[in-house]
DNA sequence: CGGAATCCAGCGGGATACTG
DNA sequence: CAGTATCCCGCTGGATTCCG
């Protein structure tokens, strides 16, 4: 019997253990191509804590998806972009949102019904 | 300023509030074309507990996204499946499991050199 | 068999204050 | 500015039992 909740043998289940979370996913995506600060971050996610960004941020830079660059600047600066493994979630990503796009268009359309 | 935690703003978020957490892409993905019974998928998933997944089934079903079917029969027995719209997300759920499995291939090509 | 009900521990995560 | 530290509440979710 292959269970489907173990990483090792469903790949769908592997990915979902790499970047499933509620904030990964949307961290990744608001990167893209950018390079942002923290505070940039906090700003564009108002509804996440300090707290808790500071520690997917530092799962995703443990899982080698993203890179954190400290510059030694008063005040500080530190900036997060993905690496190139968090780049190739971005066509993911994009798949992601196209599904969320149009699964509400049907939902608008069937309530026109 | 566009908050990309807002689902009614950000698609990506969106789409994560309604298949996110830890279980329903592994139940969708698992269901797949087929029509399985909770005794079934409880043996498949058994990290999840009954309780747990009775949620997320009813979870789905609220969103149509699955359809349950109960036969009148002794001893009981209930079917789930995919909806149409919960049909829409398996070539998504297939990009998952797709980046899943390169995602490993890499991570097993670096472990050589 | 397919759940519902109950109890309960753990911890995710919010709010706030503080620091280099 | 970019976090860390602390406190603490709430809810997730596990284990078990019971029911139609």
């Amino acid at each position: 019997m292959r269970f489907i909740d173990n990483p090792y043998q469903c790949p769908v289940t592997r990915t979902m253990s790499i970047i499933g979370g509620k904030w990964k996913p949307i961290i990744i995506n608001c990167l893209g191509d950018k390079s942002l600060r923290f505070g940039k971050l906090n700003q564009l996610m108002p509804a996440i804590s300090n707290k808790v960004l500071s520690n997917e941020l530092k799962e995703l830079e443990a899982l080698t998806l993203i890179e954190r660059t400290e510059f030694q600047e008063l005040p500080p600066r530190v900036e997060y972009k993905l690496t190139t493994a968090g780049q190739s979630l971005l066509p993911l990503m994009h798949e992601v949102a196209k599904w969320g796009n149009s699964h509400l268009a049907k939902q608008l359309e069937n309530q026109l019904h």
